[in-house]
RNA sequence: GGGCAGGUACCGAAGCGGCCAAACGGGGCAGACUGUAAAUCUGCUGGUGGAAUGCCUUCGGAGGUUCGAAUCCUCCCCUGCCCA
């Protein structure tokens, strides 16, 4: 076992804030002292079942600890997303069903151990505690804030200061998270540093009850692809941990320069030290940075497919966009007609929502059947040998004419 | 419970009887430029349509007035502010 110190280091790099250091630190010599692992904790909201590289940026800090030897606790939100969001408001939070609470949770968990360590792991739902919660207890955890306090809490603030609505339940929330905290007794809880006014609860509310308090370890939030938004699905910006290797690698290419560096240290995982000697030679021009990009999505490619597919992906991305050739695997669609519109035929491949967004596309000049740029949308093509069709850049279909009959399986 | 201000396309926000599928900005998509990007410039951005001053759906919901409504009226739902 690593002595506190050393572990302290370790777990330090990377994270953007250590709420309070000392506290962290007598906890981990008391660990070492008297060989009890730490209980660390990660709430997760299964409302939203698809993970992204941002949330990996906690998830590989949690296995961080669990290879010192810690104990991780996942936390599902079960209780949370089971009420969803009663105003009906945020699409955040969709109310579910147990079952599909469950569901999500399983899928949540099942992209977590792409990162996680299965061992010293531990999945606990929070309907287990906060179901039997009753409503005096809540009231008087409730009584432990004040409505001021609960407005500093930054979006809150901003929300409220707007004239947005803010429902109730919402200053429940954090609470609700807090009481987590108490039921597992967390010695350490992570999250991205958007949660620290929601870690902080739970201390506070930890010292109600008469527990050791949690230490807080923040991680930086990391850019999405447009390079400033947070990353997130619901702006579109993300990056899945169950993206396809060219997919992954195609969206790393696409981010901004500037990120470069923090795409390696946050998403590849890369040490301080290895962050800085990218950083270097980025400045110093002994790294090109396309080629310092393509690096580090092969690093994140590689950790979530393996290497051999992060190479594959590479290779593909080349030869697409470096040589503009056609990519080596590309959905294949058959058609029961001999000759088709190229409106219906860019609609049936699927490779546009509407007739109407294809002609838009060909009267753009985004379209290209072999090749060949197609200028009139009312012209008609051949099927009577394939034909390869490219939407704009990264859209691309092998199309040919054929019975519809697919093996046939019901 | 009362008063006031609001609810418009993916988001923000104009429009306030016909010229509105709805200005403008953001986002998205496409083209040019590149290193794949970013930045910049340009175009597109409800559906249908061999493209029309056409048809269909859309301006919180339901009715109504009108030749015609996002725009006027009635009721209802929702949000914010103020008062009680």
């Amino acid at each position: 076992m690593l002595s506190a110190a050393e572990q302290f280091h370790i777990l330090a790099d990377g994270a953007a804030e250590i709420v309070p250091e000392e506290e962290l630190m007598a906890k981990l010599e008391s660990s070492v002292r008297h060989k009890r692992p730490l209980t660390v904790k990660l709430g997760c909201d299964p409302s939203r079942p698809d993970l992204h590289l941002g949330h990996a940026v906690v998830l590989y800090k949690l296995r961080q600890f669990q290879e010192l030897g810690h104990h991780a606790a996942l936390i599902v939100g079960d209780f949370t997303a089971m009420i969803g969001d009663p105003s009906g408001r945020t699409k955040a939070r969709p109310q579910l069903s147990l079952e599909e609470t469950r569901q999500n949770a399983q899928t949540y968990v099942e992209q977590a151990m792409k990162v996680l360590l299965p061992e010293r792991l531990s999945i606990r739902f929070n309907s287990e505690w906060l179901e039997q919660l009753t409503f005096r207890e809540l009231i008087t955890v409730a009584a432990q804030c004040t409505v001021a306090q609960m407005l500093e809490r930054e979006d809150f603030a901003r929300r409220y200061a707007r004239g947005d609505p803010i429902g109730l339940h919402e200053f429940l929330y954090p609470l609700a998270q807090a009481l987590d905290s108490v039921a597992i007794r967390a010695d350490v809880e992570l999250g991205g540093t958007d949660q620290r006014f929601n870690l902080l609860m739970g201390r506070h509310i930890q010292r109600f009850y008469g527990q050791e308090v949690q230490c807080l370890v923040l991680m930086p939030l990391l850019e999405g692809t447009d390079g400033v938004e947070k990353m997130s699905k619901s702006l579109g910006n993300y990056i899945a941990l169950t993206d396809p290797p060219t997919e992954m690698f195609g969206k790393l290419m696409s981010i901004p320069d500037s990120l470069i560096v923090r795409y390696y240290r946050l998403a590849a995982f890369a040490s301080a030290e290895e962050a800085q000697k990218l950083e270097e030679g980025l400045r110093s021009g002994s790294w090109h940075p396309r080629d310092a990009k393509a690096f580090v999505a092969r690093r994140i490619v590689a950790f979530y497919h393996g290497e051999e597919a992060a190479q594959h992906a590479a290779e593909e991305f080349d030869r697409v966009f470096k040589y503009h050739e056609l990519p080596k695997d590309m959905p294949e669609i058959v058609l029961p007609v001999p000759v088709v519109s190229v409106v219906d035929l860019l609609v049936h491949a699927g490779l546009v929502p509407s007739r109407s967004e294809a002609r838009r596309q060909i009267q753009q000049g985004a379209v290209r059947i072999d090749g060949e740029r197609v200028t009139d949308w009312r012209s008609e093509v051949e099927l009577s040998r394939e034909r390869v069709i490219a939407v704009g850049k990264r859209r691309f279909a092998r199309v040919r004419y054929g019975t519809a009959e697919a093996p046939g399986h019901s």
